[in-house]
DNA sequence: TGTGCTTACGCTGCTCGTAACAATG
DNA sequence: CATTGTTACGAGCAGCGTAAGCACA
């Protein structure tokens, strides 16, 4: 049987004209190649070039060869990548997200249940993350809405309600409950990457300048010391320290409330048994 | 990089499903296979099994593995049989004919222009010549008459004409000319694998029952032993020794006297240049 | 106890690089 | 005489088979 290293050196020949120079370029001895390819050559059983004393060059065979060899090469090196990337995605975990709170709650409880995985999150528009999971990039995807489908079953897990969190000096303090609509027009701020929460915003509330933050502790430091408006939920209080110069108001819009789902294709739940019985 | 005999290992324990009978078959040592697969997995950089103590089998990367390796395989291997094949077609000088005299001459010439090379002659239909010269099957092809197309050049090289070899019995035989109407009704002597000739004749003479033959002695010998009327022509009385006892008459029709043409790709024009100018 | 995979070990022979040689321009 | 390809030669080690070890049924 030919070699693939015969091939390689084929190729070589090919692209440096003269066995010296591919020789050099491939790191051996001048030798080696003339061997190589005369070995090839017997393997093959047809003449691959035309030779005089110190000239060697392809044939019409030859030239063909080489378009065969560069064929078989990259295939060799194509299943090398594709076994190395099929590899990593049996141990990796791909959440996608449409929002950060239920993002944070899951990957917690993935990386209990599967230890050994790779757990690897993203938050995404719905559309990528339904393409994503369908075409098996997410293992996983959450959505603030249920499916039940051919391929895909959904389960809900948890919920995150949205409140304001008002300086001690806004007017709005003392009230029960304030709709986004009663807000609009000041400015605010906001946390970057949310997901499907700043398209919400960005509709219900759109005469309002939003100053985003895309650093975490720069927002908390503007939350303390700015009279800002801004927004905070359930989750986001019960997992973080809350500063003691802000007042909580919860919000009355449908649109503040979500219930989020775990979507995964069906073919999956067997492997996925273990998680799903702990949400 | 690896190496394809590792991967013919991968797929012989594929189909044999331990290492030990897989060994048996590759006859080689069970060990060998042993490192084999333990190196490939090291070249991928992938596990590509399970393993307990006395028993391994695929992974699911091994699996898909195997699909690769099986691919690279006969990849390789279809390389060699199509350089092969190319360098033999090379080396080939390939003739399809409509009647076996102008091959016979033509083989003659191809043999002297070209006498490294192989002479592969056949008769066949003239729309099989046509589609084998398109597809290369054919170098060159002898038909009965001219063309000239985008692809496809002509020249004329030989005539042919038909007699009427009759007995010295025969009615016709002071005749200066016969048409094959005429003689049409008869029993006569054909030789097989004649071309075109043969629909000529069922065509023209669709009451003669033709007596046909295989073998060429055989056929002389019944022209020379037999009183039944046969076909001769100027070519064959060139080349072959004419018996005593027959009268050779001309045919009238048309029919009967061909020009032959070589038809040839004109991207061969220049390979053909030397056997050209000899026709 | 037989089957099957892995590891140890020693030997063979393959393949490497160096060197010498031949041809060419 | 610099460049290029082929052949000769000796050394090193890669890979082979045998044998021993270990687990499992």
């Amino acid at each position: 049987m030919i070699e693939l290293e015969q091939l390689i050196h084929l190729i070589a020949f090919d692209e440096y004209e003269t066995l010296s120079k591919a020789a050099e370029q491939l790191h051996i001895s001048q030798p080696v190649l003339t061997r190589s390819m005369q070995k090839l050559e017997e393997e093959l059983e047809v003449p691959l070039f035309y030779r005089t004393k110190n000239r060697i060059h392809f044939n019409e065979t030859g030239l063909l060869a080489v378009k065969h060899a560069k064929r078989i090469v990259s295939d060799a090196k194509d299943m090398k990548k594709q076994l190395i990337e099929f590899d990593r995605k049996l141990h990796t975990f791909s959440i996608g997200s449409c929002a950060p709170a239920p993002l944070q709650y899951l990957g917690q409880k993935v990386s209990q249940s599967y230890p050994q995985k790779t757990i690897l999150t993203e938050i995404r528009d719905m559309n990528v993350l339904i393409t994503g999971l369908k075409e098996k990039t997410y293992t996983m995807i959450i959505m603030p809405y249920s499916i039940e489908d051919e391929q895909i079953e959904s389960i809900s897990f948890m919920k995150e309600n949205l409140f304001f969190s008002l300086p001690k000096s806004h007017p709005f303090i003392h009230k029960k409950a304030i709709s986004l609509k009663e807000m609009d027009g000041e400015r605010m701020l906001l946390m970057s990457n949310i997901g499907f929460w700043h398209q919400m915003h960005k509709e219900k509330m759109p005469n309002t300048k939003f100053l985003i933050q895309n650093d975490r502790s720069v927002f908390y430091d503007l939350v303390e010391l700015s009279t800002l408006p801004s927004f905070t939920s359930d989750y986001v209080m019960k997992t973080e320290q809350m500063p003691q110069n802000r007042v909580i108001i919860p919000i009355e819009d449908e649109a503040a409330h979500a219930t989020f789902y775990c979507w995964y294709l069906k073919e999956n739940e067997v492997t996925l048994k273990s998680l799903l019985y702990q949400l």
